[in-house]
DNA sequence: TTAAGTGCAAACGGTTTGCATGGAT
DNA sequence: ATCCATGCAAACCGTTTGCACTTAA
């Protein structure tokens, strides 16, 4: 653990859902000398490890977390609002394509794409 | 709909899932001048008609395809493998999410990410 | 004679690579 | 003496923009 990879996966940690840019961003702020190369690196490595996740939101940058929370995202491609819910949404899917297609999902690395509430009235 | 849009969207049709940068030299094939700019461009304008649509695969260029067919795209996270079933499938929790949470599922936006039979097998 | 569609080049956002330097073991 | 992590610059992929030119209403 390098000083500049712990920087990395403290501010993960502290921004939550945040772009490698703004991740980058945030350890620049203590010690502006890191470079945004050694921050994708170190996401890579700390996913590897583990201790970090990813999630697409269908366009954009990828979002990292730290990894104990299953969330599921709601993503609405209109307004970009993410809803969080409980992965446990999913548990029914996840039955039915493991049965149908032996397919493991995962439910963290996609957010699922649609409108939320208050764009779906207006449509 | 000028020639060119005319070749993009035969060409979205006999490709099925192809990228943009695909789409572009399918067209180019028969007709070279075609600027991928204008492939871009024929494809937001295609989309916003409702004749084409656009799936997101995790990593990577998006991929269009004729609007007709409403498959969910599982993709393996792995092999980059995709399996499309029935966005049938989707009927349990598109009803709970706009129970709960008020959400409009689009079942084709975004494939779901997971592990393919195959991969699940080695891990 | 105006509006819309096109091609081209340049810029863009996000990411990866090559390479030389620098510290730890 | 070696290895790995870092910083920097440049390349990269996918996409968008500005602009001048053409074409059709």
């Amino acid at each position: 653990m390098t000083p500049q990879r712990q920087l990395v996966l403290d501010a993960v940690g502290e921004l939550e859902h945040a772009t490698p840019e703004q991740i980058c961003r945030r350890v620049q702020r203590s010690t502006p000398s890191v470079n945004i190369t050694t921050v994708y690196r170190t996401l890579d490595l700390l996913e590897d490890l583990g201790v970090v996740q990813h999630t697409h939101l269908g366009h954009g940058a990828p979002r990292y977390s730290t990894r104990p929370q299953e969330y599921l995202r709601l993503a609405c491609h209109r307004c970009e609002h993410v809803i969080e819910v409980d992965a446990g949404e999913l548990d029914g899917l996840s039955t039915t394509l493991r049965a149908h297609y032996g397919f493991e999902l995962d439910p963290t690395h996609v957010a699922l794409s649609g409108l939320c509430a208050a764009c779906a009235r207006n449509e």
